[in-house]
RNA sequence: GCCGACGUAGCUCAGCUGGUAGAGCACUUCACUCGUAAUGAAGGGGUCCGGGGUUCGAGUCCCCGCGUCGGCUCCA
């Protein structure tokens, strides 16, 4: 058998040789160090016999310390399986399901049996347990058995789940056997690869413990999942926890309260309280997408939160979203907050005839929506239930949908463009429970496929994700702990036209049903300056800063010309305070670095006989002396532009 | 909604096995008038998330609720 080795040379091994014999074949100390094989981008075990390719000369390269996500790969899922040999011992009982490695780490999940309950407190134990299997350096062997022999095995050991991920490899897989993987006194239903022994993993940290649902189906039980991670060496592992620390100082729920943008209040769960500083940034926003939305064709409009019941019976958000909706009882009438603006667009759409020779209509609302969202997945301003949308809806024929779309994504890139964003891009296609003809489907689908490829833009397919009236294309960001969001959205929909019985006179003068578009591009205002809070953050560029220049006078006899220097930069129309407190002129600068503000003038004697400013940039030190006016003048600019930040 | 953890001063947190609350920062006052990341001293400030229970006695133990955090599910 001949193998391609990545330095390109050609390696020939004898027939039945293992990923160990090609290791041992290429030197010594590869053999040594060598963790499993790759072969055609397929990661093997060592002890395998080597499948020779059919035709080409497959590829192998030797899986070490050194290669990265495969060989992190490799040792996570080692200790995921050192962990459930751990638990196994320590919790007589315990039901085992999956454990794979993931980015960062591993989990496993265990069904205890009742009344055990496993906290973080109980890592230390079981951490001292996997030490000892890893010190014991026990080899990871595998063996491929038929799967009716396994299925007995596991049942006979009561491990259920088991039992039934066997079941669904034979239904799924038409498979005849399965491969079980043993180490030390644990033996565990497993695909692999593995690394060779148990001793291979250098160090390794139990991190949480938290709810999962068996195949994250929400009518299954939930099993008790614990994350983990596992590196090479010690110095990693702490790069690695260091890493997690500082996205936590980005986190938006500890730098809004602290830079006063916002608050969090028991009373209100899900409902941010802005304070002055946010509604800077919020109004900041606000202006942006108004001009923005002007220059598109959008005409603004606002309307009512709260609507009779009878509006939703409509819409079908009743019967279809009821459940995320707030009521109200008033003079005998229901009443429901709107948990979207499109039945209050259609009125508005409704209002007059239509003619094809208004289409598009496209309506724009900073829009308030509410939705009851479940308790438990509240998150900051990323996840509320008091929601603030850039909303918009637009009318159009079906002909015109492919050039709406196209106009929506450019609108998208032209805001994301001021933030230096990059968002995924997610196409979601049609869902098993839909309506409308399947030839409907196709036009909108490629409708938006067209939009795309024309653009250029990399995206992923959710099969199935679209929404029953229609499907879309999302854009999402991620927080800084690595959750993704979604920003934007645009949704075809051809349903609400028809619930609503929207019609606009052809050229033909017949009434014609046009299509909607909804469309959102920061998504949520709270959840847009969440996100911004993490990308900047906290150090938001000038055109967003809530106060974007202060006065620093040295001492107390210098603030009448801070005072002055104040006026003519407030005048100018900058954001500018003036720190009057009797403090040293070093707590004067900490307090405002603190606040991250973006420009410090510092004014003493020298200024005040020279009339200038001594200029001092946050994070960037002192920049000598300016003439105010010209800051000023510079400070405006910067501002208008919305440049970034450097 | 589900699983687990947590909830003490405005903020960050301490408070051992139950004996009636403490630090730093912030705030107020006084002194200092200062040249690029914390001047010093004194003082004020607490329904220990809420409600029940156990106990002579609960911040501490138990139950229920609310909120928050980490996940899971959901996310038109």
């Amino acid at each position: 058998m001949d193998f391609q080795l990545p330095d390109g040379t050609t390696l020939s091994l004898p027939g039945g040789a293992t990923g160990a014999d090609a290791a041992a074949a290429i030197g010594p100390g590869l053999a040594r160090a060598a963790l499993a094989v790759k072969v055609d981008g397929e990661v093997r075990d060592l002890a395998r016999p080597l499948a020779g390719g059919d035709g080409a000369t497959p590829t192998l390269e030797v899986i070490t310390e050194r290669s990265g996500a495969d060989a992190l790969a490799l040792i996570r899922h080692d200790t995921a399986h050192v962990l459930a040999t751990a638990v196994m011992e320590l919790y007589p009982g315990v039901k085992i399901s999956i454990g794979p490695p993931i980015e960062d780490g591993f989990y496993y999940d265990f069904d205890f049996p009742d009344g055990t309950h496993l906290s973080d407190s109980d890592f230390e134990r079981i951490e001292q347990r996997m030490r000892e299997h890893i010190a014991a350096g026990e080899p990871f062997v595998r063996e491929d058995i038929p799967a009716a022999q396994a299925r007995q095995r596991f049942a006979a050991e009561h491990q259920d789940y088991k039992v039934q991920l066997i079941d669904d490899i034979v239904r799924d897989q038409y498979a005849d056997s399965v491969s079980l993987y043993t180490n030390g006194p644990f033996t565990d239903l497993c695909r692999g690869p593995h690394g060779p022994a148990t001793d291979r993993i250098k160090t390794f940290k139990l991190q949480s413990v938290a709810g999962a649902y068996w195949r994250g189906d929400a009518n299954n039980k939930m099993l008790t999942r614990v994350y983990g991670t596992a590196f090479f060496s010690g110095k990693e592992l702490d790069e690695h926890l260091e890493r997690l620390e500082e996205a936590r100082a980005r986190d938006h729920r500890r730098l809004g309260p602290q830079l006063g943008l916002f608050m969090l209040s028991e009373l209100a769960p899900g409902g941010p309280l802005w304070l002055p500083n946010g509604m800077v940034i919020w109004n900041e926003l606000t202006a942006l997408w108004r001009e923005e939305n002007a220059v598109r064709g959008y005409r603004e409009v606002k309307t009512p939160i709260l609507y009779d019941v009878e509006l939703f019976k409509t819409s079908g958000h009743w019967e279809g979203f009821r459940e995320h909706m707030y009521f109200t009882e008033v003079e005998g009438r229901t009443m429901g907050l709107k948990p979207m603006n499109c039945p209050a667009h259609i009125q508005l759409f409704k209002n007059e005839r239509r003619s094809y020779r208004d289409l598009p209509i496209r309506f724009s609302e900073q829009g308030l929506v509410h939705r009851h969202e479940p308790g438990g997945t509240l998150h900051g301003l990323l996840r509320v239930r008091h929601i603030t949308q850039d909303d918009a809806h637009i009318f159009c024929t079906e002909e015109q949908i492919p050039a709406e779309v196209n106009r929506c994504l450019d609108f998208g890139q032209a805001i994301y463009d001021h933030f230096g964003f990059e968002p995924r891009v997610e196409l979601s296609t049609r869902p098993d429970k839909r309506i409308g003809s399947e030839e409907m489907w196709d036009r909108a689908e490629t409708a938006l496929i067209d939009a795309l490829t024309q653009r250029h833009v990399e995206y992923r397919v959710a099969e199935g994700e679209g929404t029953f009236y229609g499907p879309k294309i999302d854009l999402h960001m991620t927080d800084s702990i690595g959750r993704s969001w979604q920003l934007g959205t645009v949704q075809l929909d051809y349903v609400m036209p028809e619930r609503f019985a929207l019609t606009y006179t052809g050229a033909d003068n017949e009434e014609h049903r046009p299509v909607m578009i909804h469309r959102a591009l920061m998504g949520s205002f709270e959840r847009f300056i969440g996100i911004l809070i993490e990308h900047y953050a906290g150090e938001f560029p000038l055109w967003l800063a809530p106060v974007q220049v202060t006065v620093l006078p040295i001492a107390d006899r210098h603030v009448g010309y801070g005072s002055s220097v104040r006026e003519l930069l407030a005048n100018a129309g900058v954001r500018v305070e003036l720190d009057e407190r009797t403090e040293s002129i070093a707590r004067k600068i900490r307090d405002a670095e603190l606040r991250k503000i973006p420009y410090m003038l510092v004014v003493g004697d020298r200024e005040l006989e020279t009339g200038q400013a001594s200029l001092r940039e946050h994070r960037g030190g002192d920049r000598g002396s300016v003439a105010v006016d010209d800051f000023a003048a510079r400070v405006v600019e910067e501002a208008r532009t919305r440049a970034h930040s450097e």
